[in-house]
RNA sequence: GCGGGCGUGGUGAAAUUGGUAAACACAGCGGACUUAAAAUCCGCCGGCCGUUAAGGCCUUGCCGGUUCAAGUCCGGCCGUCCGCACCA
């Protein structure tokens, strides 16, 4: 009779021997020898208080990865720490009156409690937390060397503000126009921010991502058209007669399709240019225009929707090439924040300028012609042209294929120093300031006399004060009576300064934290170089672009500041973006969502358990609060232990697809693990010394076992979880089935199992290390080398040859390993089967692949 | 609108150089053990035809193509999901 796993013991046992024993420390570069480095990392969270089953996933998915290089030798870092600064810190300060600290500190202290019950091969030795003082010190200095090399600016600029909470609202927290807390009107107001010049490396940034190749071809793409490249023409069109004001060298414009010059009508000009600016200085018909266009919110929809919107300026603006003006209008549609914030409108091959000149009535030339169109009746209606195509009407340009043309256009205008060929991004300057209490603070004072001064080094860390209240909206530190003012850093001067009560947007703190891991705890930067780049990185695909694309600048800008040597700036060799956990919804009849365990099944329907009331299923969709389709990790631990949950998550799906929780699916992984404790329990004390036996059958065994474990490695280097846990269902069913052979497979089944334990241990560790303790193994299983497989127990000396006639499967033949085309061919003809389908027809081929498959061709 | 992914049994999926489609698991069904239940173990489980059977035919969203051979490659549709979006 075989005994029962307790994981409830087994767990917290095994877990404060890994403590004890201290084995997932990461050796510094000068202990570790021959091996080779491992940086295995997972995107650190953020301590909203309750670990949920995303974090399960993805902590699961890079500990099989960082135990797998562990076994295989490899020196590896595998940190964990805290993204901890943030606005759900403000928001608890308000709702309960407690400090943000210490609500983020408790949290901490609540889901490393979490993570500790899950088993990862973490080294807690380098834990941080971007909300310590010591880290975000480090960060202001990093700061400081980014704004002397000129990577850091100040500048004006518009932002969502609530007049109510009295704070910047970024995008995603203005709905419908109001603010998401307050919902108040949301205003655009003017102010001075900070900004990273990450458009310096828009060039890198994009090249560079083709070097990325263990990165997923969909964040690439999706990284290269957040960066946007677009090669074209800027020039300028002078006035015809007076220019406005400061306005002589006329309006300059951007285009990507100069080769349409000729057929322009009109130009337009942002609501947001500095033109634009100065005639509604005295004019209120453009005032009244300007503010009608601000009300039209950015917003998706807004945008489909929205109307196109012109004010003539009746300025007028003179043809590069032909001897006619062109009127000068402003538009609702021209962005001041993409190429020069005017355009030249070419309305019969743009389909913005079509509608544009439909309703206001300008002229549509086209000069594009499309294949196969005759020019004397070409014309176009209310669709505008973008294709290929042969141009005309366009004087020197007539004849030449568009790109060809393009090029020609642009040769012209720089002959008439007019313009240059240039290249745009849609990528703009990383705005960071932020006006709140719980960030970084930005080391600098405003000074009267000297304008913006940095904090000296000595002088870091500029540390958050307590002393703070939330009691009323708005920035702490902007009112904090004594924080705010300091003595000018210059000791020339003698004025009282003004701190800068910005603070720093939370994503700086996430893009280089990974570098201060590899530093270690004595911030030695040459470390971060050995350890550096990350080997592995695991998160959510929600942060593919900013994140990602941030510390990418970040990474950059600290090599080029002399802070880091990392030649290529590129911080993840290796990325990979997991997919989301999924649950049935369930509603009551009123409409309330019910969370699971608040259901029950009463003869075979499904109702609410407090109330009696019938249930109704929905969707399977992304776990989440608001539709309480939520499991806690915690609760799943103690019923079944951490090694179902994460054996669960990482078991039925492919990694980087969606994988749906269902209990049904987390008991099926809880008996799994009992059978795999009984096949372990069964074997015989003995077994290791039994003798090795040469018998057909314990040499099937052990090429099932070479073979599951060169697919296990197989699966794990290519991210196909899945498939690695499909092959040991496999391979357990196999040892299972040897029980029966008794002592004749006592060896082989002894070899299989240890190899087996080995395997299970970067999914289920804990099991991992009672079924080696079990079979008399020394030592712990999470430190055991991974085994070397067998390559001679990998073939077969005989195979099973499927045989198609005419490309469908009739009959197969078991040949030798090694046999040669003819012998394969020759059997094949007289396997007698296959005879039967050959009966009065005549053979026209055969095609033999060995080791494949024989297809005969027959009339 | 632009860019990209995906579509295989009741369900999650596998088939990773074009070579036996549905491995493995979940659910379901049947059986063994048991006074009974739980647990465990064994078997069946794409569709149609075939009384059982032997066997046959069909089947990877739809239509067509390339090939001895297509889930896989090519062309065209349909559906669905994701990202960006008045970016000149």
């Amino acid at each position: 009779m075989t005994s029962r796993y307790n994981p409830q013991e087994a767990e917290p046992h095994w877990q404060s021997v890994w403590t004890e024993q201290d084995i997932f420390r990461a050796l510094p570069p000068s202990e570790a020898g021959e091996a080779p480095k491992a940086y295995i990392l997972e995107m650190f969270p953020y301590p909203s208080g309750k670990a949920h089953m995303g974090h399960v996933r993805n902590y699961s998915m890079g500990d099989v990865v960082a135990r797998y290089k562990k076994a295989k030798g490899f020196n590896v870092l595998h940190p964990m720490g805290w993204d901890a600064f943030g606005m759900p810190a403000e928001n608890a300060a308000m709702e309960r009156g407690t400090h943000p600290g210490t609500w983020t500190y408790a949290n901490i202290d609540h889901m490393r409690g979490q993570l500790k019950k899950l088993g990862l091969s973490l080294d807690w030795s380098r834990e941080l937390a971007t909300c310590n003082a010591d880290y975000y010190g480090l960060q202001q200095r990093i700061f400081l060397k980014f704004l002397e090399k000129g990577l850091v600016y100040r500048k004006s600029a518009k932002v969502n503000w609530d007049p109510v909470d009295m704070t910047v609202l970024a995008n995603e927290q203005v709905i419908d126009g109001k603010g998401w807390r307050s919902g108040a009107e949301v205003e655009q107001r003017e102010l001075t921010q900070w900004f990273f010049k990450i458009t310096d490396y828009a060039e890198s940034l994009l090249t560079e991502l083709k070097t990325l190749d263990r990165w997923p071809e969909k964040v690439r793409l999706m990284q290269e058209n957040w960066i946007g490249r677009s090669e074209g023409l800027q020039m300028r069109f002078e006035f015809d007669g007076a220019a406005p004001n400061d306005h002589d060298y006329g309006i300059e414009i951007f285009t990507t399709r100069p080769d349409t010059l000729f057929g322009a009508s009109f130009i337009a000009l942002s609501p947001d240019h500095p033109l634009t600016l100065q005639l509604a200085q005295d004019n209120p018909d453009l005032q009244a225009f300007r503010s009608e266009c601000a009300k039209l919110g950015t917003s998706e929809e807004a945008i489909e929707k929205a109307e196109k919107l012109g004010f003539d300026t009746e300025l007028k603006v003179m043809h590069p090439f032909e001897d006619r003006t062109l009127p000068v209008w402003i538009a609702n549609f021209v962005l001041m924040g993409y190429g020069t914030g005017a355009i030249f409108g070419c309305p019969a091959h743009d389909q913005r300028d079509l509608d544009f000149a439909r309703k206001y009535h300008l002229s549509v030339t086209p000069v594009v012609l499309p294949e196969g169109e005759s020019k004397h009746h070409y014309a176009i209606e209310n669709q505008a042209y973008t294709g290929p195509g042969k141009i005309y009407n366009s004087d020197f340009l007539d004849n030449l294929p568009k790109d060809a043309a393009i090029l020609a256009a642009i040769a012209r205008v720089e002959e008439m120093d007019l313009g240059r060929g240039t290249t745009e991004y849609r990528l703009r300057d990383w705005g960071v300031s932020r006006q709140r209490y719980w960030g970084c603070p930005i080391p600098v004072v405003r000074c009267k006399s000297c304008g913006i001064v940095p904090v000296p080094e000595s002088d870091l860390p500029v540390r958050l004060p307590d002393d703070v209240s939330f009691d009323t909206p708005g920035n702490p530190l902007d009112r904090h009576p004594t924080w705010k003012h300091v003595k000018c850093p210059d000791p020339a001067c003698d004025e009282m300064c003004e701190r800068e009560t910005d603070t720093l947007d939370t994503f700086v703190d996430s893009s280089w934290y990974f570098a201060r891991f590899a530093a270690g705890p004595d911030n030695d930067m040459s470390e971060a170089a050995y350890w550096m780049p990350v080997d592995q990185y695991v998160g959510g695909i929600e942060h593919a672009i900013l994140h990602l694309l941030y510390s990418r600048f970040f990474m950059r800008g600290m090599r080029d500041c002399g802070l880091l040597d990392l030649p290529g700036g590129e911080p993840f060799a290796g990325l990979f973006t997991q997919g989301m956990i999924t649950h049935e919804t369930y509603k009551s009849s009123d409409g309330r969502w019910i969370a699971p365990d608040e259901l029950e099944e009463r003869d075979g329907a499904l109702v609410e358990a407090a109330t009696g009331d019938a249930v109704t299923r929905g969707a399977i969709e992304k776990m989440s609060k608001s539709k309480r389709n939520t499991v806690d990790p915690t609760a799943i631990i103690e019923q079944f232990g951490a090694d179902v949950a994460r054996w669960f998550v990482l078991s039925d799906s492919p990694p980087e697809r969606d994988v749906e929780w269902t209990q049904a699916g987390a008991e099926g992984a809880a008996r799994f693990v009992q059978r795999v404790w009984a096949i372990f329990d069964a074997l015989p004390d003995d077994a290791k010394d039994a003798s090795r036996g040469d018998s057909e059958a314990a040499a099937d065994l052990r090429r099932t076992s070479h073979k599951s474990l060169a697919s296990i490695e197989k699966a794990i280097d290519e991210f196909r979880f899945n498939s690695a846990v499909a092959t040991i269902y496999e391979w357990v069913s196999a040892l299972k089935k040897a029980e029966a052979a008794g002592d004749n497979l006592a060896h082989a089944r002894h070899e299989g199992l240890s190899m087996l334990a080995i395997c299970l241990t970067p999914f289920m560790p804990h099991l991992a290390e009672s079924c080696w303790q079990r079979i008399g193994q020394t030592g712990l299983v999470s430190t055991a080398p991974w085994p070397k497989t067998d390559t001679a127990l990998l073939v077969d000396d005989t195979i099973t040859l499927p045989i198609q006639v005419n490309g469908k499967r009739r009959s197969e033949i078991r040949v030798a390993a090694d046999a040669t085309k003819p012998d394969v061919e020759a059997l094949a003809m007289s396997d007698p089967a296959t005879q039967n389908f050959l009966e009065g027809k005549s053979v026209k081929k055969v095609i033999v692949v060995p080791g494949r498959i024989v297809n005969i061709v027959v009339a």
